[in-house]
DNA sequence: GCCAACGTTGGC
DNA sequence: GCCAACGTTGGC
């Protein structure tokens, strides 16, 4: 069992539509270390939700994966916004999984209290320059992480 | 809105 | 295989 961190900019989906729809495909990731990321995820897995590229960005709860990495068919739809014209039917470039909503925080773990706990300066978010869309979470991590929440 | 950091593309 | 040019991410 894994954990992982997975971000998304609130204005195009944020956590409040997570638990509005319950579960999801986490489609439009066009990065092949994220798709990567994907592939090993096993079902039972939990996820942060972070909110990027906003006022308060952070992290603001957690989901659960629900269905293993298989087609993003978003890639073969000219009319959307991540079609990709590279990735086929035949071939898929890109992959995408389940996520089911678990929980909100009461408060935002927000990315400047995390840059503020010396035990998670091994985070990857918290690399200078890094914009990975999802990266693991160390068990270590998620517990240090969840304290912060409650 | 700015801009640093990064990933991808394509000419050579 | 190199690398300049370009597009994107995402904090501030």
């Amino acid at each position: 069992m894994a954990y992982w961190l997975m971000k998304s900019e609130p204005e195009a989906y944020g956590i409040p539509d997570l638990k509005r729809d319950g579960r999801i495909h986490w489609d439009g990731v066009r990065n092949y270390q994220a798709r990567n990321h994907m592939r090993t995820m096993q079902i039972g897995d939990e996820a942060f939700f972070y909110h990027s590229n906003c006022k308060v960005p952070g992290i603001v709860g957690i989901m659960k994966i629900a269905k293993l990495a298989y087609p993003d068919h978003t890639a073969f739809d000219p009319n959307d916004i991540h079609y990709d014209p590279k990735s086929t039917e035949d071939n898929p470039r890109w992959e995408m999984v389940d996520v089911a909503y678990v929980r909100t925080f009461s408060s935002v773990v927000s990315l400047a209290q995390l840059r503020e706990t010396p035990a998670l300066e091994e985070m990857i978010i918290l690399r200078k320059g890094n914009r990975l869309s999802i990266t693991p979470v160390s068990k270590k991590e998620w517990d240090i992480i969840l304290k912060l929440a409650s």
